[in-house]
DNA sequence: GCAAACCTTTAACATATGTTAAAAAAACTC
DNA sequence: GAGTTTTTTTAACATATGTTAAAGGTTTGC
């Protein structure tokens, strides 16, 4: 719990009071592997903060499952949509490890952002966060082929590929398994 | 100017006073084509609404030239690193078209945010709205072929061809423009 | 209105990645 | 711990996109 209320708090400067509104709301839970925390095309009425544990988004069009997004300790799993616009999602969120989360009713915390001001800036700093990851992965997308955007992969998250099947990896990078396996193969 | 206001309050709702505190720090600003508004590796100190106009945020590597972003009518234009971090950003952004826009000091803006609870929701929903379009588009990238997004582009915005240079959108489809002279040739 | 600069298309060839299938390796299960 | 299932690698071939270069088209500016 003491990581989480940091993460919390790193994100914007919180009072006690305001931290503790929060807090308050925040229960724990604990799922096994596979479990799987958000379906598509649903209407998702909570957020989590990830403990301990992997997490991973996927979605499908066709046949074809492609993962966009690993959740580590201390992220936030939401479904944009759902959170945003309270309209269903296209993603699906399992986790791949045993993980302990914390969840926060979404009806909840959008009511504390309506009332709190540094709630509200809080929840601005949350999508402002996750709005400059996802422009930089948009933006190394089109700048780095597969082979280097597996390396940056590897330094910044040393311990996915010991945790993580190299499946997932590859649909994350935008390619095929068979082609990571060539990647991986070539150097070392 | 009656257009930017009702994209403003579109995005969240603000009392009277709340809303005049945002119009009432607008500036409004006629720029010619090919003005640059934001440079990479710079502070940027402006948000801006176009009013009229194209701009296209862009971004270098090695000699390769990346457009990632168009903006248009009633678009927002910030450089998301500048104005969530106060740390230099990675774009730059070119008017496309001589244009009109309305600019507000980032700093005054920061400000609102922290002693207004609608503004600072606005700009929460901003951020939120910025998220969400950036997913689809990360998404839409790792799903569609190039002739594919070539064609949903097209379908969202038609004007865009005849009004931006193809070797702009191609490097937006993350293609070369030979491969995009290629896709527009095969179908029709 | 002509020349220069810029933009777009086309062609020929090179390369990275995809597809399918099979073999090898690793991870589960009872 | 032997057998089953799942994951990863390897191979052979197919395809989409990249690269370079040249030829047409447009636009711009004097």
């Amino acid at each position: 719990m003491e990581n989480i209320q940091k993460r919390i708090r790193d994100l914007y400067p919180l009072s006690e009071a305001s931290f503790n509104k929060i807090a308050g709301r925040l229960t724990k839970v604990e799922l096994p592997r596979g479990h799987v925390l958000f379906q598509a095309n649903r209407i998702e009425t909570s957020i989590y903060f990830l403990e301990k544990g992997i997490a991973r988004a996927y979605c499908y069009d066709a046949e074809k499952e492609i993962t966009f997004w690993f959740g580590f300790e201390g992220d936030v799993i939401f479904s944009y949509n759902s959170y945003v616009n309270n309209e269903p999602g296209y993603e699906n969120v399992a986790l791949l490890e045993d993980a302990v989360l914390y969840s926060i009713d979404n009806t909840v915390l959008q009511a504390l952002f309506r009332s709190d001001l540094e709630i509200a800036n809080w929840g601005r700093k949350l999508a402002e966060r996750e709005l400059i990851r996802t422009e930089k992965l948009f933006i190394s997308r089109q700048f780095r082929t597969a082979s280097e955007r597996y390396h940056e992969l590897l330094k910044a998250h040393p311990q996915l590929v010991q945790r993580v099947q190299l499946g997932h990896i590859a649909s994350y990078l935008g390619i095929t398994q068979v082609t990571l396996s060539r990647i991986r193969s070539e150097n070392n």
